[in-house]
DNA sequence: AGCACGCCGACT
DNA sequence: GTCGGCGTGCTC
């Protein structure tokens, strides 16, 4: 770029002595700042950059296009400092504005989740090391002789604390040896983060239809280009070992894989699985990762030493020197959705990668989204079924317990087949796993002279019940206070009243009923961290634990071999909570319970108590086949999203108070008038994620097209000053609109 | 996002 | 009379 500079000096300097290029900066504006390159200084699109903004510095990237801007270029101030890191690649700033356009979301919040190691941006310091030189010092003591025996056994260069250690000596024995010159310095490398996985470290366990299945996949990715597959396939059929041989192939390939999995999947076990099969662990990313690790894994991406990355959705912004590969694991888990700042769904946005870089990508799960179910159903993702298990374990025998027939005793929610089977399992030495998705002892307390509802003062939903911790708490803001011994409102003691069971309460009935059994309730109150939460897990796997309740948190990952009664509490439970996905959720959330059982060859039952037992849900899980429920549910999602309203979209409006929620959805009616499809929801009926934090309210938007949803919420946004502040939007959308 | 500036209620 | 609440505007 040219400069008024370069005409002043003429034929002095004939290279241009200034250029303006656009930066994108971490700010909520809608492009890039423009910033003057000091002379001296090369920057190229992608190169990672300091630059000023205001009184403060910002890690920025140069992005690409001419600059734009209105501003007198010789107002810009220049460049702080660019990076010696390598600049975002082409794709990865294309994918970063694709994403940028479809999230509606600032391109400098996206850009900044690609450079999210700070401090990884400059290369890691060079470590000391010694080299043995040979030769004998002065005086030779015993703990000098150890250390020269050892440096001679071991070529290698050896660190100085390392070499102290391995010996048994001082630090200053080592250093007493350099002075004398036996050693000397040298500076290496640093250590790699991770080893190279092999994929040939071992044979593939698969057998049967685990065959042909990754014999389909293997294709795909040695013929290299975009193809999104489904790998849907029941719990324990395989699903692992069979995308593990497209991760293989792509390693033989020299490409880089990334696996994503929702975040409380990646376990040690599958860090475990991976290294059995490649003979290392794959680099881990998830958000508590130490900063160090952190920058190192980073660093090693970039470079392209690190060749596997497992890790949570935001491992998806990475910038791979060269990704080969996609595995979205659990593909249907919620917990790829993000909901603050950028919002996205990272298994669709992994797709849009996929497609950009021109590369395979593998979705696999036993209950696939509606999503991707209509696109294997389309043909746009080629579907590979795995329908039975793998080995010896047999699906457990699953059974509808109807609670109009079967009603539990008074003030209890166990029905009596589901305590006879629990009965069985301990007389047998066996697991029982009640699974209620509610934690706390009640959802709703009352007063029983006056009728008084404890509701949360500052967003108005229910106040639970902790009874181990004597609180009541709201589960939308985290309000809490002690559980009040009177009513505030009649000033009555003693008739405050527990309505609905949470897992305390069916603790106690458990223990009412098998007072000798020993018992857990696993949620995620439970005090003690992950550190307890994993040492419980062990202690349940060993058996020594007869009865376990728990919320969602028990539905993934472990395996529980003496596990062999699943009990589903209340399987109804979230099905009417006004979450256009809910009969999608439970299906899923019960299925992968009840997928917990009979995973070691022991004979297991499921029972499933439910005051719907002809729902399509509990149709579906109990006969296993979830064909026609998926068919029901994608027919509800057409007529959800479609008419009245054609192509324009619908809208959930949720906000701290519903009194909040239909004060705004008010002006969004009067903005945009053409919208018939507005819903309102209070905090207590809304899904969670619509509610949570502070906020004045939030949309959830459904969608056909893309395209369509951008230009109405454009068009809504600036149609009135009614919709003005804080607006989040959560785009739903099918993701058929970017294929 | 952060940070400064600016205008109305309860307080040493 | 002030301290401080958060509404509004700006950053190349």
């Amino acid at each position: 770029m040219d400069t008024d500079s370069s005409d002043l000096f003429g034929p002095l300097l004939d290279k241009p002595v200034a250029a303006v290029v656009p930066v994108l900066v971490p700010l909520p504006v809608p492009g890039p700042y423009s910033y003057a390159v000091p002379e001296g200084l090369t920057v190229v699109p992608g190169s990672v950059v300091q630059v000023p903004v205001g009184p403060r510095q910002m890690i920025g990237v140069v992005w690409d296009g001419a600059d734009d801007s209105t501003l007198d270029p010789k107002k810009l101030r220049p460049i702080t400092l660019a990076f010696d890191c390598p600049p975002l690649s082409k794709e990865m700033r294309d994918f970063v504005d694709w994403v940028s356009a479809y999230t509606l979301s600032p391109p400098g919040f996206v850009a900044r989740m690609a450079i999210r190691a700070p401090a990884a941006l400059d290369p890691e310091p060079m470590v000391e090391g010694l080299r043995f030189v040979g030769g004998e010092p002065a005086r030779l003591t015993p703990a000098r002789t150890r250390v020269l025996d050892l440096a001679k056994e071991q070529e290698a260069p050896w660190t100085r604390s390392g070499l102290a250690h391995a010996a048994g000596v001082s630090l200053s024995v080592v250093d007493g040896l350099i002075k004398q010159g036996v050693f000397d310095t040298i500076f290496l490398p640093p250590p790699p983060v991770v080893a190279r996985p092999d994929p040939d470290y071992t044979a593939p366990r698969i057998e049967g239809p685990q065959k042909g299945a990754a014999e389909e996949i293997v294709a795909s990715v040695s013929a290299g280009g975009f193809a999104a597959s489904l790998i849907d396939g029941v719990t324990g059929s395989g699903k692992t070992e069979v995308y593990f041989e497209a991760i293989a192939q792509a390693l033989r390939q020299d490409k880089q894989v990334l696996i994503l999995l929702p975040e409380i999947a990646l376990t040690s076990s599958f860090l475990d699985r991976f290294e059995q099969r490649f003979g290392a662990k794959p680099a881990e990313w998830h958000s508590d990762l130490s900063p160090r690790i952190r920058e190192k894994v980073w660093r090693g991406v970039v470079t392209g030493e690190v060749r596997v990355v497992a890790g949570a959705r935001s491992a998806l912004f990475l910038p791979f020197e060269d990704l080969g590969l996609i595995v979205i694991d659990e593909e249907h888990d919620p917990a790829y959705k993000q909901e603050d700042r950028v919002f996205y769904n990272a298994r669709d946005m992994a797709v849009v990668r996929a497609r950009i870089g021109d590369f395979p990508i593998v979705l696999v799960s036993a209950t696939p989204s509606v999503e991707s179910q209509v696109n294997g159903l389309s043909g746009r993702y080629t579907t590979v079924h795995l329908p039975t298990r793998f080995g010896d374990a047999a699906l457990p025998d699953l059974h509808l317990v109807d609670m109009r027939r079967h009603p539990p005793e008074r003030g209890g929610f166990l029905s009596p087949i589901l305590l006879r089977g629990m009965k069985k399992a301990l007389e047998r030495g066996e697991q029982s796993l009640l699974f209620l998705n509610r934690r706390g002892y009640a959802p709703l307390t009352l007063c029983r002279v006056c009728g008084h509802r404890f509701q949360c003062p500052q967003c108005s939903s229910w106040l639970v019940e902790h009874r181990f911790r004597n609180q009541i708490q709201c589960h939308q803001c985290g309000y809490h206070e002690h559980t009040p011994e009177a009513c505030p409102e009649c000033g009555t003691f003693d008739h405050l009243v527990a309505c609905g069971p949470g897992v305390e309460r069916i603790a106690e009935e458990v223990e009412k009923h098998f007072p000798e059994a020993r018992t857990i309730v696993m949620s995620s109150d439970l005090l003690g961290g992950v550190k307890r939460l994993r040492m419980e897990l062990d202690a349940i796997a060993k058996g020594d634990v007869d009865i376990v309740i728990g919320t969602q948190l028990v539905a993934k990952g472990h395996n529980f071999p003496l596990m062999t009664l699943v009990g589903i509490v209340d399987a109804d439970l979230g099905l009417s909570n006004g979450d256009p996905r809910a009969a999608e959720r439970t299906f899923q959330l019960l299925s992968q319970v009840t997928g917990r059982a009979g995973r070691t060859g022991l004979k297991s039952h499921g029972l499933i108590q439910t005051f719907q037992p002809q729902h399509p849900v509990m149709q579906a899980i109990v006969s296993g086949d979830a064909g026609a429920f998926y068919e029901r549910e994608i027919a509800e999602r057409e007529k959800a999203i479609l008419p009245p309203f054609g192509r324009l979209a619908s809208l959930i409006v949720s906000a701290d108070t519903r009194a909040d929620a239909e004060t705004h959805a008010r002006g969004l009616r009067a903005a945009a008038p053409r919208v018939t499809g507005i819903s309102v929801l209070g905090p207590a009926e809304a899904p969670l994620a619509l509610v949570r934090g502070r906020h004045r309210f939030r949309l959830l938007v459904h969608g056909r097209r893309n395209s369509d949803m951008q230009a109405f919420l454009k068009a809504m946004m600036s149609a009135g000053p009614k919709v003005r502040g804080t607006v989040q939007i959560q785009l739903d959308i099918d993701p058929q609109s970017f294929l």
